[in-house]
DNA sequence: TATGAATGAGCATTCATTCAT
DNA sequence: AATGAATGAATGCTCATTCAT
C-alpha cells in the first residue's frame, strides 16, 4: 500500500477508536509509518483527509448498494440491496462507524455533503422507479423514503456494534422485512 | 436561571453548534456570564458537564414519552408516544442534535450509556407488553425493535434538521405509520 | 516589573540581536520568566508584541526629541533637538537597533508606520517653523529635509553601533554641524 | 537566463516583497521554475543565496558609483557620483531595498560585512583625496563623512520608495546640494 | 461563592534540507 | 545536471485546569 493509503487508513482506524481531536497527526504519522511531513506532502490539512475518507466511503456506498442485482421483481430487488448494506457494513465497520459517529455536523461541510448524495443517485433512481411502479408509498416524499429504510438498517448495525445484538442471517432477513414494511405500498 | 443552569445550557448550545472540541470553556464562560474558575466550582471538569447534559435529556426523554398516553388500544398509545418523541424532538433542537451529534462514542463512557437506558424502561416495558399481547412481532429482539421504531422517527427529523424536509403534522402522521408498519405484528 | 513589561523587554532584547524569526516565543517566556500561554494572556499574537514595542519607542521619541528645549534662537534650538535625539540613541542602543533593523519592511503595516507619525507632530512643527521662519531651505519638501537631517543622525549612531567609530562629544558636535548645514537657509 | 541567475532573482525578489522568513524555499523554486533539489545543486543552503545577492549588489555598487566621472573639479565629481547613486537605486529598487531592509543584522556575518566594504574602495580613495585637498571637511573621521553623504541619498530614495515623495530631477539636485552642504569644507 | 491571571503540555503545521533516482 | 518525495525538528498558539485572592 502506498503512504497516500496508508495514511488515509490509519487516520480511519486511529479517528474511529479515538475520536477526531484525540487523534494527534503525530499518531497519525507514527502508524502509517511515514514522517510527519509526509502526511503534509499528500494533504493540506487534516480535515482533507477527514474529507477524503468520507467522499472515499461514500463512493463505495454508490458502487457496492446496487452491485449483482437479480434481475426480478422490484421487492427481490429491495431485498438485495439491504443485503448488500448489511455486508458492506458489517465487513467495513470502520467505514460505519465512520459515517455514523465521526462524519457528524458539523465536521463535514454542507457542500460536501451535497456532493457526496450524487454518488448514491443510482438508488435514488431506483427508489422513484419503486414509487412510480407502484410498489412503495407515493405518499411519503422521496428523501424521507429512502432516509427511513435505510435508517432501519443503520439502526440494526449500530446496535450490533454497539454488542447489544447478533446480526446472524436471522436478524438481517428480519430488518430487511421490517424495512420493507416501512416503505411499501399497503 | 442560576449560573450552574447557565453554564449546562451554554455549554449545550455552543457545542450543538461548533462541536465539543472547538468549544473552549473560556467561551462557555464568557457567553454564560461566569468567570472560568465558576465552572469548576460547579463541574470537576469539561466531561462532567457533557455527561451531565447527557443525562438531563435522557432523563426528559423518559418522562415526555410516556406522558399523556390515551387510555385505549395499543396501537394509539403506540402513536401516542410517537407524536410525544416528535414533539419533544422539534421543540428541543438542541437536545436532538446533541443526542446524534454530539453524544458520539467514544464521548460517553460505556456505564453512562447503560444506565441511561433505565430512563426508558417505561418505553421498553410498553413494546414488552406489545409483544406478549401479540400487537408487535414476537420475532424480533426487544432491542431490535425498539431500536428499529425509534430509528424512524429519528431519521426524519435528522432530514428536517439538514434542512431537506418539512416535518409538518402529514408527515409526522406519515412517519408514524410507517414506525408501526415495521414492527406491528402482521 | 510587571508580567506585561517583562514580555515587551525580553522581546525587544532578544529581538535585536537574534532577529524575530531567530526568536521564539518558547524562548520569550523563559528569558521573561513567564509561561508561553501567559505571554498569550497578554497579547493576541507575536505580531502584536512587536508592534507594541514599536509604538512605545515611536511614543518615547515625541516626547524625548522635544525635551528641555533653550528658549533661544532656531539653531540652538535644532541643536538641542539633535542632541537629545543623540542622547535617547545612545543611552537607549536596543530602541535603536530595533527602529533600524527590525521594525523594516513588511513587518509593520502601512497604517501603523503613519499613524505613528503623529507622535513626532511636534518635530514636524518645528521644521515647519524653521522653514516659514527662513531658517531652514524652502525650496525643499518638509518631510524630505526632516528625513536628510534625521539620517545624519541615524549614519552617525549606525556605524557607532557596527562598532567603526567612537561617538563622543566631539563627533556629536560634527554631526550636529553637518545635519545643519544640510538643511540650512545658505 | 540560466538556473542559477533565475534562483537569485527569484530570491531576490521575493525576499524584497515578503521578507527572509515568509519565503520559503519552495516558493523560490516553484517561481524559478526549477525543483527544490536543483538549488541544492547550485548552493549550499538559503543563507548562501543571501550573501551571493549582497554580494552582487555590492560589487555592482563599487562599478557603478564612479562610472563616468567628468574629468572636471571635485564637487562636479562629487554631484556625478550622487547622480550615479540616485540612478542605481532608482533603476534597481529590489536592490536598493534589499540593502536596506533585507541585510539587516544580524543576517549577514560581520567578515562578509568588511569585505563588501573593498568593492567600494574607488569611493573611499575619492572621499579621501577630497580631505587631503581640501574640498571637504578634513576634522571628520573618514568613515563618518561618507556615511553621512550617502546617509542624505538614501534618507531620499526610502522616502520615494515609501511613497512619501516624488524624486525627479529637482529633487535629486536638492538632495544632492543638501549632501554636498554635509560634508563640504565650510 | 466567585474570580481571572497563570500555567505548560500538547497540537497542527511549516520548511530547510537530503537523497534515491 | 536535475528532480521532488520524504524527513522531522522546530514553531506559534490553544485551552483545560489550578489557585491565590
Amino acid at each position: 500500500m502506498d503512504k497516500r493509503q496508508r495514511i488515509i487508513f490509519t487516520m480511519l482506524e486511529l479517528v474511529v477508536k479515538q475520536g477526531v481531536y484525540a487523534t494527534p497527526m503525530s499518531q497519525v504519522a507514527k502508524e502509517a509509518n511515514v514522517a510527519v511531513g509526509t502526511i503534509y506532502h499528500y494533504f493540506d490539512n487534516k480535515q482533507e483527509i477527514l474529507e477524503e475518507i468520507y467522499k472515499m466511503i461514500n463512493q463505495d456506498y454508490g458502487v457496492v448498494l446496487m452491485a449483482n442485482l437479480p434481475d426480478t421483481d422490484f421487492k427481490t430487488q429491495f431485498e438485495a440491496i439491504c443485503l448488500n448494506l448489511f455486508n458492506y457494513y458489517i465487513g467495513n465497520p470502520l467505514a460505519f462507524k465512520f459515517m455514523e459517529f465521526v462524519a457528524v455536523p458539523p465536521l463535514m461541510p454542507k457542500e460536501l455533503v451535497e456532493a457526496v448524495r450524487e454518488y448514491t443517485a443510482g438508488l435514488r433512481d431506483f427508489f422513484q422507479k419503486g414509487i412510480d411502479e407502484d410498489h412503495l408509498r407515493n405518499d411519503v416524499e422521496l428523501r424521507l423514503l429512502m432516509q427511513t429504510a435505510s435508517g432501519c438498517i443503520t439502526s440494526a448495525v449500530k446496535l450490533k456494534e454497539m454488542g447489544a445484538i447478533e446480526l446472524s442471517e436471522k436478524e438481517i432477513k428480519q430488518v430487511t422485512e421490517m424495512a420493507w414494511d416501512c416503505v411499501r405500498k399497503h
